[in-house]
DNA sequence: ATTCAATTAGAACGTTCGTTTTATTTTTGT
DNA sequence: ACAAAAATAAAACGAACGTTCTAATTGAAT
């Protein structure tokens, strides 16, 4: 009998349905906090109103931008495509910046959230780079017009915006940055520069909800990618049991 | 005496410094053909005078534009920029549209023609892995504002040269598809599946035009990238030695 | 049935945009 | 120095944009 063994990663960390299952609740609550934050506006009272309209906003936002940009999509387009008449519109944001970054401030609090915790669980440096592998994949698979969404108009932020952008993108790569490196400390991993690593890996990993469609196409499941990824990255970091 | 052995790649493969004193002929050849084709516009006769005004459009361009995007870019922020006045820019181009595929057009010749011309150069597939990893990242350090255009603004296409984009970029995965797949068949490489692989390989040399700025700021130089990635990409595909 | 919450269609505003045009001036080659 | 080539500054055009506003209408809860 196997006993004083450090507990196998639940079987939700490897399977993208199962992760699924664990993630549907927290997508309101953020809408709605989101909201609640700019009391300045606020002209709309009911709960269930603003999360109803919200979420048709933001779909129709992300339909609309991620075909031909978010400073093509006029407020027009937005009206037509969601349903919602201008005046009807414009008492859920400020203006079309405001737009912009209610969606940018959406993926970066479900994305943090949910990746620290997942990775948080987890012990050895194996099962650390596993599961911030499969976390990621399943995050922008299951958000996926949002990750593509951030990351293509990134550029039309500015001031404190871009800057909690840059943020953003720099503690996701150090946190893979920090498992390489635990990982050589511990010398569970071959000495390759973790910086270089970081980056490759994140590189690997945006792919995925970049050329969704390519995939999509050669019916690649999100399943299969992740897999492919970690063996790849497994060879050349993590050293043989033994 | 080695002497039946096949020629390694010559030296300009593996060094950017050499690369560049190889590539800087052909860049005018091409800026001239692109306006030929249109000879429907033609109010400029002076070949000098063509070359030396469309090489500060495009470049004003790809200025602003790698900025704030070239649906944000304005034609005022354009003449300013370049220096042009509203009128002589219109000798150029028919249009802001015709500028945008004048870019896309201009960064699929010199890359297509480059890449096969080098890889065409070595025979065997460890050769051809390597040459392809370096050369597309000696070309996207080159040409890197151009890589970085042609990747954010291939959404504002349309038509006719929306296809020929996709198709560019599939033609160049194919390219390292065909490599991974002949090395699987010559017993060189191990059996993953080389349609995963070459967009991972893919995916890891774009990281190098879509962050240049973070590679900068870490002064990881092209040479170092281009090692730790074909480093990276060996380990898991070439069989040792013997 | 009444009240408050929310949406509607559409006009209207000031701005900015892409593009064209003008008459004049500068640059270039010989 | 002369003639052709090219660029200039500025105005003007209609179209599209983000945003605001109004008066009338719908929806839902008590």
């Amino acid at each position: 009998m196997i006993q004083n063994r450090p507990p196998n990663p639940p079987e939700a960390f490897f399977s993208f349905e199962s992760f699924m299952q664990t993630l549907n609740l927290s997508k309101q609550d953020i809408y709605q906090s989101s909201f609640d934050e700019k009391q300045q506006v606020r002209r709309i009272r009911k709960k269930k109103t603003i999360i109803k309209n919200l979420d048709r906003i933001f779909g129709s936002v992300l339909k609309i931008s991620n075909k031909k940009g978010f400073k093509a999509m006029s407020m027009r387009d937005l009206s037509l495509e969601s349903g919602l008449s201008m005046g009807a519109l414009y008492n859920y944001f400020s203006g079309k910046d405001d737009l912009l970054e209610m969606l940018q401030h959406q993926q970066r609090s479900i994305t943090g959230k949910l990746l620290e915790e997942r990775i948080a669980a987890v012990s050895s440096p194996r099962d650390k780079l596993k599961a911030a592998i499969y976390t990621h994949l399943y995050l922008s698979e299951a958000l996926q017009p949002w990750f593509y969404f951030s990351f293509m108009e990134a550029k039309n932020l500015t001031g404190a915006e871009k800057e909690k952008t840059v943020a953003s993108e720099r503690a996701s790569e150090k946190l893979f940055f920090d498992i390489l490196a635990d990982g050589q400390a511990q010398d569970a991993f071959h000495p390759h520069d973790p910086r270089l690593g970081a980056s490759l890996i994140k590189a690997m990993l945006q792919d995925w909800y970049l050329k969704r469609g390519k995939y999509a196409t050669r019916s690649v499941s999100v399943d299969q990618y992740a897999d492919y990824v970690y063996r790849f990255v497994e060879t050349f970091y993590v050293k043989a049991e033994g």
